[in-house]
DNA sequence: CTAAAGCTTGACGTTGACGTGAGAGTCAAA
DNA sequence: TTTGACTCTCACGTCAACGTCAAGCTTTAG
């Protein structure tokens, strides 16, 4: 398919996507014309970029880890020394920002239900 | 006290704390000389201001509802219509986000499980 | 009183993941 | 073959949360 199909069937823009490719996630075939030709595994795969993208992951690190991932989280290929302990950096620093976003979300929670409560009774001007 | 030490009770630079100022974060006393005189409570406040911004809200949001949060959780002042339909939102997505970052982590998990156990009996070159 | 250490306000630089045209070539249906 | 939608490669713009000088005042220990 080209790009402008695995843009739509992905959610991610035609730029987004180049720059993928760019930063080597991912690697379409070309035509003559130069169209980019990508496969169909290439939609799971732009997925599994956009989970550890939003997870705070930078492309380099994705790059390295992704022929390691296949879907649903089976795995492919055996993973290096070097590598891993890049990866259990990762994992930890997830964790902390596990927490964190867990505590932000339980500020965010009381906060909403105070609001609830109190809106109740009590005019507001902001 | 001084920016610098509020700066090494946080471990936020005194650029950041400047930063937070100017974005309504902080509202420091002055001194003649023009420095900044800062409040015990402020270390909290900081403290709260990085667990937000760590969980990806940005500073206006973070200055609406700061005044609403104080230790622990507890909460001072009630709160609006509005801004509640903004940390509604904000509380939604960082659901999702907690997800999305289970899921990142599950993946790191799966994959350095693997690379301990295969590394045991694969040579390794990257 | 002095000197080091600390603080002030600008103001420009950085980083990552894209957005946003510009100008030109390509595809596919009619 | 036309035409309109799609795609290509530059290449500069963006945004948030600071980093990093620079030039000049302030504080405070000795």
């Amino acid at each position: 398919m080209f790009i402008g199909e695995l843009s739509r069937r992905t959610g991610v823009s035609p730029r987004g996507l180049r720059y993928y490719e760019e930063q080597g996630l991912l690697q379409p075939e070309r035509r003559a014309s130069g169209y980019r030709e990508f496969a169909d595994s290439d939609v799971a795969t732009v997925r599994r970029i956009r989970v550890l993208l939003t997870a705070g992951l930078n492309t380099e690190l994705i790059r390295e880890m992704l022929p390691c991932v296949a879907d649903e989280g089976a795995i492919l290929a055996p993973t290096c020394e070097e590598m891993t302990e890049d990866l259990r950096r990762e994992r930890e620093r997830l964790g902390r920002s596990i927490e964190q976003l867990r505590a932000a979300h339980a500020m965010l929670d009381s906060i909403i239900h105070v609001g609830e409560s109190a809106t109740a009774r009590s005019g507001c001007d902001a």
